[in-house]
DNA sequence: TGTACATCAGTGAACGCGCGTTCACTGATGTAC
DNA sequence: TGTACATCAGTGAACGCGCGTTCACTGATGTAC
């Protein structure tokens, strides 16, 4: 009864907590915006930021203290992008013949849908300022061990110690994300992309095949 | 006779180009300079570079139209750098059976002895400015492709197709730049180095075993 | 339900500062004779 | 070798502009009664 008349009603205004946390949203689209045109996170202003979300300067102070904390936030958020990925590579469950074909294709398209999280990961990875930095490499990280988690319940590599998963799953996501840098360059579904997806795709059988001739050091 | 006088004299003063080459020089050392402080390339300013190098902002123009070309001049020197780095790995020629560790140790130096070019590549190599970021692309898929040709000189992988060959490198130099990423992180002769390092010579074990095991798919 | 008050996200003016770029200049180095 | 002139790397003043941050404010939303 509440209900039906809830659904009948014209949309609530949203309360004073939902207004807050949707400009907020506006500050961190605004600034992976101002990214994906060729900036660093270095290089971006508060004012620039504030302007491209449509609200006055000062009212940044009211989400953030400042543009470091924006930085890991959005550090935060491209996080939870990674780990929805492995969530929804984790669906086709099954290590068949052509997993890895299918995965990458997973992947590619996923960056499609993201490319500016992706964009962001692959530009701050690398450089810029040491705390985004540092909080980018501890998510990849994170993601690393869950996928190898993932790969262990697969049994895909029964023979291999979780250390040695580790390893080879850091190269392969080492591997995701230069691929990455490389196909958002590309215009989508483009003849580069294909050859560039089909390099990948090589990549990664090459590190598979390794990881099957691989045979554990003896303990010392 | 003239050359013993030579010896003598005190040195000459330097030419006019010469110093104009010194002063070049000295504004691509501030640029790398505050980009190891953990700044990006487009956060940089013209005045800021040009007070680090100890001159007026004004002749900056002297030397380049903008911050742009010099960018790309950084692009050169690193390209420079890669390539010696090439020359110097060429020097203990056999593929033996410790190949990759002694390469490994060659790299890990080389990239002490040049921090600040090696975290200019790994930090542009994927974001800023796109002119920047193809330049280093460029540079790195020549670097690439030289490592296949020094492969096949040395015989490594016979039965690999020239194709393949430059597909594996890629790999390889792709893990080279994520490595330096981390290492460039850490204190050079810690114990968190030595770790990573240790990952490092992993990961391209697995790299050259899955090369070994590798069959090129027949032509279709 | 209605009223009186509190909260607080967003506003707008103001500040001092460093920015990129222009311009006319200076004076040491280089060149012609 | 000596002199007169040309070159041009680096100087210093000036410009208009956007920056980050402060402050007191407004007025819609939320809360207490």
């Amino acid at each position: 009864m509440r209900e039906r008349s809830r659904v009948l009603r014209l949309p609530a205004p949203p309360t004073r907590v939902e207004r807050k946390r949707r400009t907020r949203q506006a500050f961190l689209d605004a600034a992976l915006e101002l990214m994906s045109e060729g900036r660093s996170f270095t290089s971006l202003g508060l004012r620039e930021i504030t302007r491209r979300a449509g609200v006055v300067p000062t009212s940044f102070y009211r989400h953030f203290r400042d543009l470091e904390e924006l930085g890991l936030s959005l550090v935060d958020d491209a996080a939870m992008t990674l780990r929805r990925l492995l969530r929804e590579a984790r669906r086709g469950d099954v290590p068949d013949a052509d997993m890895i074909r299918r995965s990458v294709r997973v992947y590619t398209q996923y960056l499609r849908e993201h490319p500016r999280q992706f964009r962001f990961i692959v530009s701050e990875r690398g450089g810029g300022p040491a705390p985004i930095r540092n909080a980018i490499r501890s998510e990849v990280r994170h993601f690393v061990q869950e996928m190898a988690h993932d790969l262990r319940r697969l049994n895909a590599m029964p023979t291999l110690s979780t250390a040695t998963l580790e390893m080879i799953c850091g190269l392969v996501v080492g591997t995701m994300l230069n691929a990455a840098a490389d196909i958002l360059d590309l215009p989508a579904d483009s003849r580069l992309e294909h050859d560039v997806v089909g390099n990948f795709v090589r990549q990664l059988r090459v590190i598979f095949l390794g990881a099957a001739a691989w045979r554990e050091p003896p303990a010392r």
